[in-house]
Formats: C-alpha cells, sequence, structure tokens
DNA sequence: CGCGGACATGTATAATTATACAAAAAAATG
DNA sequence: CATTTTTTTGTATAATTATACATGTCCGCG
C-alpha cells in the first residue's frame, strides 16, 4: 500500500467532514480505498501531527497548524484568569502585566451596567453602575472569559 | 471548588509546559491545589475546548482557536472605535496601541479593495486600491467594527 | 424553614487510542 | 541474484479518555 497516498486521503477527510473517533475515520478510509486496522491508523495520525479537538460540535480530528498556538494570549478570554465580586465591586485577575490591556477592552463594551475600571498590573477593579446589577457585570466578565470559541 | 480558577489553572499550565496526558495535567493541578479526579479534569478539557495534538516531541494538550480568520474577527469589533474616510483614504481609530494588531488582521483579510495599510498607535490608515472603491472599504470595515460579538 | 432544580463531582466502567511484539514487505547492500 | 536491514503492518492488549449513574452542594422560591 502506498503511505503517501493513505496519508493524503486522511488529511482531505477530516478537512472536509467532522470525523470524531479513529474508528469513523477509518471507516472512511476503507470508503476511500485504503483498507487499515486501528493500530495503522493511529500510527498515521501521530506521523501527520493531527489533532483531536474538543469542539462544540463533539470531538473532531483537525489538522494541527502550530502557529495557531502563537496567537492565543492576544484573546482577551485566555488573558483573564479569574472574576470575583463583592458586594459592590467585580475584581478581575488577568495574566501578569495584561490588567491595562483587557481593561480597556471592557471598557470599550460600554456595556449599560458597568460604571467604570481601574486596572494595575494584574487586577481589574469593575465599578457597576448600580450594586444591584454587580451579578450581571459579573456574568458579562465571566463570559468573556470563558469564550472558548466562536460556536 | 471554584471551576473558574481551576479553568483558569489548566489553561494556564497547558500554556507554559509540555503536557501529554491527563494524568500528568491531573498531577500539575493537584500541584497548584487543584485537587480532581480524571474525570472532572476530562469534563473540564471539553469545556474548554482543548485541543490533543500529536506533536514531535510527544502529545501534548494546546488551546485549541478553531479558526484564525473567525477568531480574530470576534475581536477587532471591540478593539475598532471608530472608522471614517475621506475621498482617498479610510481611517480607522482604534483603541490606544492596538492598531499594529488590528492592521495586521486588515491585511490578513487580503481583501481586493484594500491595496495597504499604515498603522500608528490608535490609528490605521487603510488604502483602498481605487478612489472609487474608497466607500466600499469603509462598510468592510465599519462591518468589521460592528461585530461586537461577547457571551 | 424545606423543597426542587441546576450544577458539579466522584466512582466505575465503557469507549477510544497507543504500543509491544511478531511477521511481512520493501529497500539496501554486496 | 541472495542476504541483510529497514520499514510497515496486524494482533493483542495496555494506556488513556469519555461517560453513565449516583451523590452532594448551592441557590431560589414559597
Amino acid at each position: 500500500m502506498d503511505k503517501q497516498s493513505r496519508h493524503a486521503a486522511i488529511k482531505h477527510i477530516i478537512s472536509h467532514r467532522l470525523v470524531g473517533t479513529q474508528e469513523d475515520l477509518r471507516k472512511a478510509l476503507k470508503s476511500a480505498g485504503f483498507g487499515i486496522t486501528q493500530a495503522t491508523l493511529s500510527r498515521d495520525l501521530k506521523d501527520l501531527g493531527v489533532a483531536r479537538v474538543n469542539s462544540p460540535e463533539g470531538p473532531k480530528y483537525v489538522i494541527h497548524v502550530e502557529s495557531e498556538e502563537r496567537r492565543l494570549q492576544s484573546f482577551i478570554g485566555l488573558e483573564i484568569e479569574q472574576v470575583d465580586a463583592n458586594e459592590s465591586l467585580v475584581v478581575v485577575k488577568t495574566l501578569p502585566g495584561r490588567a491595562q490591556g483587557v481593561a480597556e477592552i471592557i471598557d470599550s463594551l460600554h456595556h449599560p451596567a458597568i460604571l467604570g475600571t481601574i486596572a494595575g498590573d494584574n487586577t481589574i477593579l469593575v465599578t457597576p453602575t448600580s450594586t444591584k446589577r454587580n451579578k450581571e457585570v459579573m456574568k458579562l466578565l465571566q463570559g468573556l472569559m470563558m469564550k472558548k470559541q466562536v460556536a
């Protein structure tokens, strides 16, 4: 069997359809004329550096691009480490040195429940317009932090 | 236990070191003060959309960014503050210090109506391929600005 | 206050993936 | 060409991950 052709087929299949398990992929390969066992497929995926991702639509295999990792620090959801609140303020902990930048983004939301922010190095104090809206602000900011993917 | 803190710790750990199995990650979390079982960790990784990659150095967990272009647009909208134009240029105002980054994103669109960009601190000059396409470029960039998708 | 619902977690185990070992196939060598 | 070495593959199973089920916690409501 031609290993290169098989590798090309693997890349084609996972680029064009949602494939979540090796068994699914093995069957798709078989349909494409490449009959192999799970063991061989596992080795192929390793050779190809394929990634298995937990996506909103379930697990899926994707071609992994290294450079994607390097951009992760640009995104607010990954820069916010923790969101807490007391009765009158919401406190956001960020990666070191990112408080200012994250605070600016929070300000730019111009959210009606947010009065203002004060940022240090890795801590931001977010003031709600009313203590009654504290929870609302907190949920908003937690939503930012939890944003993992564009669904 | 505080799930948010734990998620932040997970993201921090896998961003800063090579972690290849859930058991390794579980131990790292335990060292960081988060004692959980493999089951809970599996759920966390699913929640976070983490990917497991076969890399040259062995398997590793990485923060997965689904699509670079789509993800960039999720946030660019928060960073563009204003879009204006005269007869020959479109001017984009950004958050302070973000002009370079936003300009890169605009460049990455490879839009046929955009010739190039020049970025300062919070201002980008966008040159259309023709003055006749000024309005088109302006609408495009205003469209980007309007994509404020949070939570 | 008690209750119900939502959420989170652990236990046990099913599902999925990786790999040791052996054999076969392909490539290299004299 | 025959032989040796390297690569590839399958089988069986170990390793790893995902999930069904049960339990505990927290919160809001009457």
